[in-house]
DNA sequence: GCGAGTCAACCAACTGGATAGTTAGTTGTA
DNA sequence: TACAACTAACTATCCAGTTGGTTGACTCGC
């Protein structure tokens, strides 16, 4: 941590603000407590990133982006591809609740996720096409559809069920099993 | 709105709170626009429900009971049960926001949904059981599945799509259909 | 059927502690 | 010496919760 670093700076106070916002949301996040976090002078907020929203937009626009690196979208193999998000999220549910947030506080602005959504809809569309994916669902349903099964264990872990390892196996199980029943051509045919 | 009556000035209140809750949630909401929203003092609120979060408790603890007896369960009719939810839920978008804020902020303070919850997945073991439903799955996670299909609307619609009823009719058939690909004893069979 | 007493309902104004954002600088480095 | 990085202290505002009452309705003795 050299001092007078200004890339250094920015970084933490972004990781201190993504920890922050994730657990409190935009009006319960404090800046002071993010600037302390970060080892840094509030007035560098301002300075590097405008105010305490714009903070946010950006915490949020590069946890987004990292998240849709990590996880390579995947037609042919869409159960794979919810089973990984799925891996993904459970190890990180910072990442869930900011999404949430996001949703929540600032639904208005929209960022690169309903654009990779898109990109997304046209594979789907393509498969269906070919036959390898159900035909009797629009490609933005069944791709929501499959994207809910992997997020699904947010809804209702709120008791804190997947505590073992055993019960997230099962869980991720079903998970995968779900995408394939709802994506499945043969099951759509009859 | 006759003076002075105790009952009408809480109702009052929690319907102002509700909104106010809804739109905001916890940190976000403002106690004086409640009190003024609701035509009554500030004061009364510290009164009938002790802080702002015991209101917060109080309002979805209503909600949460109004949509229970709203939408009745049927483990005959899982798909069904998953059509009627989706409808109660996408004219009622509030609801969902509420608990949603709910699970954000305060995930702590489990209320009787997830009493609910355990009611349900003692009918799905039975049915299971029976044969009725798919056993492939634990009842937790089979109901997860099917209520997180009709509840996927909410993530995937930030763009404001589902703003034409045909797209809404679409999106609920798909709904529909996926909680009866998911629960379904034939496909699990194979 | 009326005046005194009582109590619940209601309220305007206040308080103390946060809190986002700013000012007016100092310090390290090239 | 020039400039970017950094900072302590401040300001103006907001906001949950409280104080110290007033007002209206109902009761009971007479």
């Amino acid at each position: 941590m050299p001092p007078r670093d200004a890339n250094a700076t920015r970084a933490r106070l972004l990781d201190a603000a993504f920890a922050e916002f994730a657990a409190h949301g935009i009006a319960g996040a404090r800046v002071d407590r993010i600037a302390e976090n970060a080892g840094a002078n509030k007035r560098m907020i301002y300075i590097y990133f405008g105010n305490k929203e714009q903070l946010f937009d950006e915490v949020l626009r590069r946890a987004v982006e990292a998240g849709i690196t990590a996880v390579p979208f995947d037609v042919e193999d869409l159960p794979g591809y919810a089973g990984a998000i799925f891996d993904h999220l459970i190890t990180r549910p910072d990442l869930m609740r900011l999404r949430l947030w996001k949703l929540l506080e600032r639904p208005d602005a929209d960022g690169l996720e309903a654009e990779a959504f898109a990109g997304k809809t046209a594979g789907v569309a393509e498969a269906q096409q070919r036959g390898d994916l159900a035909g009797d669902m629009l490609p933005d349903d069944l791709l929501t559809m499959v994207l809910a099964a992997a997020q699904a264990w947010f809804w209702a872990d709120e008791g804190g069920r997947l505590r073992t390892p055993e019960r997230l196996a099962q869980h991720r199980a079903a998970v995968v099993e779900s995408a394939r029943r709802i994506s499945n051509p043969q099951v759509a045919a009859d």
